[in-house]
RNA sequence: GCGCCCGUAGCUCAAUUGGAUAGAGCGUCUGACUACGGAUCAGAAGGUUUGGGGUUCGACUCCCUACGGGCGUACCA
């Protein structure tokens, strides 16, 4: 049980009993950590919650609660307009430390209703190399699901890849008319991207173009062998420069179903919808109308048009007789949660598509499909005009030189800072630094803000960084690999005496906390700063409590402190992908 | 037009979803027995939370309004 859960049945324990019949029913006090230490360790409001609904003065409400509360752990404390703030003896911080040091889990609970979460993440298209856009969904969606799993749930990974959209039209002409044969052998990639963009632009200036390509995605579709063989290869060259990335970020997934894997669903789907009577032709094309919402102003499913407010249909299939985005994602949903038991769908997608994602929703809730599903969306990169993120020649950055600068800047810092480090171990150690330094600052952000792109910020190997700590882990084994060769043992029960030992054993306390939340609310922030707090509580404990230099029950027990920040460290790390190195 | 999101230190971002004196990093300034690894630590300066009203014990957070920015808005994904 974790400290405000704890302190806060102890708080319920005295509502009954100053309260009784009074008590209104569900009423479960909040207790958070204080941020101002000053104000204890942690701090309930519950008295001014309920006394206007009580009829009582919130003080008189708080002191009543604390003359029912006995408890030798904690010492509490009326303060302010009725705030109940509690500070935890050290003695008990220490017999929690004493009890972590066994604990695989470092206190943090299972989940205590395992789910079936597919998250979909990532999704990037074919034929178009991922651009620093696809980093919020990639690092954000495998933290996720890495801490799901912590968590006890089955999470079953997917990368939805755009592998059947309209560009399919303008690469398999492009492909046949404007190949260079030698490029695609040396780069593939990049000789895809040029023959879209080329086609792409000669679509734009060239009067009928379009249709031919057009034509081309018609032949695909009705499957047209050679039209195939050219998609088959173009899914295969793309998805080998994706592995690539994915190996580098440490990132894999469970199954990789592209758009293309539903096709044979859609059909099927969209007579479905209309036999149930659930979808019906409008201006030509077969539409979704919301039945749900009735709450104009706030709800996007709703638009107003001449004064009236209308529905906004989901399009599943064009007047032309083609499929959209909505009936993919439609039978995607449906394979899930027949072929994987999902529970629960993630989809860490922007937020820009906020409204796509209610309409999927609402179609499967109006067709009676159950299920907790989630749009995780996140805020878009800008650039330094505070306009949606492109370069002065109007292309984004590739993800590629965002990764390949990172570890070349590492590269620099290590070669800086450890000249006589093995030349493998440099590697290894700048690629640490490097992804970890990207990870942590996508990570540190609040999911729903957009954010500037900034070389410098994103690539920050100084301050508030993943290097930062890495860096403190990195102290911590070295007092151990010093501690290991003189014989030195954390064979003692832990004490805590000086204020800067005790407050790590917080930090350290708290992280069983940190982690359940940050994953509620699927804000891997919150475990970001409380890491970030903990590495800065550490590198002042370091300073302030000399390990190896004390003696006795001391130094055992700070030794014994030090492996709980190393293993703290290592595992909320491993929750967002990051390697810590041993030495850098 | 209509809807959604946003505006916080010089810059880039937080703020436990309505809690106490709004916190970090970068940058600036002052210090730390040549260091249990200095990729560090201790400290200082920096704010009318875009402006104006309101709601209440209490507002960066909720409501109204003005200004500024982003996104979405019927057959792209």
């Amino acid at each position: 049980m974790t400290i405000p859960q704890l302190l806060s049945s102890l708080l319920s324990k005295a509502l009954q009993a100053v309260l009784a019949d009074a008590l209104p029913e569900g009423v479960t006090p909040a207790v958070t950590p204080s941020n101002d230490l000053r104000f204890g360790d942690y701090q309930s409001n519950i008295a001014m919650v309920l006394a206007k609904r009580v009829g009582m003065n919130p003080r008189q409400l708080a002191s009543d609660l604390l003359a029912h509360i006995q408890c030798s752990d904690f010492e509490l404390e009326l303060a302010g307009p009725g705030f109940i703030n509690f500070r935890v003896n050290p003695s008990f911080y220490a017999a929690r430390m004493d009890a972590l040091r066994s604990d695989d889990r470092l206190g943090v609970a299972l989940a205590s209703d395992p789910k079936s979460i597919v998250i979909d993440f990532s999704a990037p298209n074919v034929a178009k190399p991922m651009h620093v856009g696809h980093i919020r969904s990639t690092i954000i969606g495998d933290s996720l699901s890495r801490l799901a799993r912590f968590m006890g749930h089955t999470v079953i990974s997917d990368n939805h890849i755009g592998d059947w959209g309209t560009q399919f039209g303008m690469i398999l002409w492009g492909w046949k008319n404007i190949l260079d044969e030698k490029a695609l052998a040396s780069n593939p990639i990049d000789e895809l991207l040029r023959i879209y963009k080329e086609v792409n632009l000669r679509c734009k200036d060239e009067l009928g173009m379009l249709d031919t390509c057009k034509a081309e995605l018609v032949e695909l579709q009705a499957g047209n062998e050679e039209n195939l063989a050219i998609w088959k290869q173009c899914i295969e060259v793309t998805k080998r420069g994706l592995e690539h990335i994915y190996d580098q970020l440490n990132i894999k997934f469970d199954y990789w179903l592209g758009e293309s894997a539903y096709n044979d669903a859609l059909a099927p789907l969209v007579d479905d919808l209309i036999a149930k009577g659930i979808a019906k032709k409008s201006n030509g094309a077969i539409c979704v109308f919301s039945d749900g919402y009735h709450k104009p102003q706030q709800d996007p499913l709703l638009v107003q048009k001449d004064g009236e407010w209308l529905p906004v249909p989901a399009i599943i299939r064009k007047a032309d007789g083609g499929f959209l985005y909505a009936t993919t994602d439609l039978a995607t949903l449906d394979y899930r949660i027949d072929k994987f038991k999902a529970d629960s769908i993630w989809y860490v997608v922007g937020i820009p598509q906020e409204k796509h994602f209610k309409q999927i929703f609402d179609v499967e809730r109006m067709r009676g499909v159950e299920g907790d599903f989630r749009h995780v969306g996140f805020g878009s990169i800008m650039g330094k005009d505070h306009k949606p993120f492109k370069t002065r020649s109007g292309d984004t950055v590739s993800l590629q030189d965002v990764i390949d600068e990172a570890i070349t800047r590492a590269e620099k810092v290590v070669e800086e800072k450890s000249p006589d480090m093995p030349a493998e171990e440099k590697v290894a150690v700048a690629q640490a630094v490097g992804i970890g330094a990207i990870k942590f600052a996508e990570l540190s952000q609040n999911r729903m803000s957009d954010y500037v792109f900034d070389w410098d910020r994103m690539l920050s190997l100084s301050g508030d960084t993943a290097p930062y700590l890495q860096n403190s882990y990195v102290r911590v084994r070295s007092i151990f690999r010093k501690a290991e060769a003189a014989g030195i043992q954390a064979d003692s029960a832990i004490v805590l005496n000086e204020a800067a030992e005790i407050h790590l054993a917080r930090l350290i306390s708290r992280y069983s906390e940190v982690v359940p939340s940050t994953l509620e609310d699927c804000r891997p922030n919150l475990l970001a700063s409380y890491l970030y707090e903990l590495a800065r509580a550490f590198h002042s404990y370091y300073e302030a409590c000399p390990v190896l230099r004390s003696e006795g029950v001391v130094r055992s027990s700070r030794l014994a402190l030090c492996e709980l920040t190393a293993r703290v460290l290592k595992q909320g790390m491993g929750l967002f992908g990051i390697d810590m190195p041993e030495r850098m």
